[in-house]
DNA sequence: ACCTGAACACCGTTCAAGT
DNA sequence: ACCTGAACACCGTTCAAGT
């Protein structure tokens, strides 16, 4: 009858904050660090209790599971996107900003974009992250559940294209690979499709970070023209 | 000086294909098999050498190591993505379809959406769809760059949008979790929110299988009209 | 050329036991 | 209330050895 129940940190009580032994902060900071230097791989109980001098399992009492450690450090990368008012600055400009604080958030801390699909992010970060989305989309004049659709639309797009772009990233920086190297390796795969490589030699300066954020605003404009073309309907 | 390589396994030259023994397609097939029903985590060389009748090491004379399966895999999902001839349809049918059928694929074998900012793409089937896109999008009248700028904010915003979906499904599925359960806890969450709870409650119909679609559709559109305008100017 | 088993260096998690 | 170590059931991968 009744399953395994949807677990998640957000839906529990914490357990009471008492002054003795570590504390659930320290510990998700010391995740973030540890994140934050060796990625995901580098994350394990075993590690994350040795940087903070305890027992690999004293970990547990503080939190349910390594799946639930990975919900509250995933909340904070949602602190790190600061929307602006909608109300000040209007829609659009708040839903652009949104999206160029999330693609920052998310290179800031690029074990993040593995999570995308596996942790539920129903922390108060990403909450208030959301409810200000949803109040700039209603003030641009979407109503019930296109509201979420917009949303959806815009998230998607950062995401969509964040997570290939972090890929990319952490590929060039662990070993310090040769780029012009793999760009040889790419043309070689794709020689076959003549159209393909001309996209894969204009897209020379592609791996210089002003041309990837052109690359992003590009499709960012299309989503909002996109989305506003929605409204006039 | 010279670091680690970049590598792939389309990058090599495949072993001979002799006859006797194991074949690298049986190999990839049975591995579909498992990851289809036990989904990411299911799949370990030991489970598939068992599968296989074969000690859990033999693989490794086939595939170098459980990237390079994973990158075969993957793309057999690609080949799962047709898309029709833009010359025929028109760019914008092509585009259409094209997502569509991401979208099918992706549900389908739904493993795939954890390997998308993980695994590169460039399997013979990823770079067929690639190159089809790329002709839409020339087709449509973008030029240089912008080619590439278009595909990649359609595939974001399909992949975007697919993540999360089949993240919902997979949680929904992993022990016949009651969703009114979940609803409820969610809305109990989101409790400091009122616009949040208008979505919560709004979005009851919203894990029907045609609300999805309609969703993607909503999204689907503003992206297309987001591109088309920026040809006119 | 192909396959094997043992071995290494890891994992997350449970649990009885300590203070 | 908090922490520990031992133990369990797994991993991916290497490598000498077999046929």
């Amino acid at each position: 009858m009744t399953g395994k129940q949807f677990t998640s940190v957000w839906l529990r009580e914490p357990r009471k904050a008492t002054s003795p032994g570590r504390s659930r902060e320290e510990i998700v900071s010391a995740a973030m660090e540890l994140l934050d230097a060796e990625g995901l791989d580098g994350l394990s109980m075993r590690k994350l209790g040795a940087k903070l001098v305890a027992g690999a399992t004293s970990l547990y009492w503080y939190v349910a599971n390594k799946d639930e450690l990975l919900e509250l450090v995933y909340d904070e990368v949602w602190g790190g996107m600061t929307v602006p008012d909608p109300e000040i600055v209007g829609w659009r400009d708040a839903a652009a900003a949104f999206a160029h604080n999330m693609r920052a958030s998310l290179l800031r801390h690029s074990w993040a974009t593995s999570l995308v699909g596996r942790t539920p992010a129903l922390g108060p970060n990403a909450l208030a992250a959301g409810d200000l989305m949803r109040r700039a989309f209603r003030l641009a004049g979407f109503e019930g559940l296109e509201i979420d659709y917009a949303n959806a639309t815009l998230t998607a797009y950062v995401f969509g294209m964040v997570i290939p772009e972090v890929a990319w990233n952490t590929a060039m920086v662990e070993g310090e690979i040769d780029e012009d190297g793999v760009r040889q390796a790419v043309a070689h795969a794709v020689r076959d499709y003549p159209d393909l490589i001309a996209g894969v030699c204009e897209a020379q300066e592609v791996t210089t970070r002003l041309a990837r954020e052109m690359s992003f605003d590009f499709g960012l404009h299309s989503v909002l023209d996109g989305l506003e073309a929605r409204l006039v309907t």
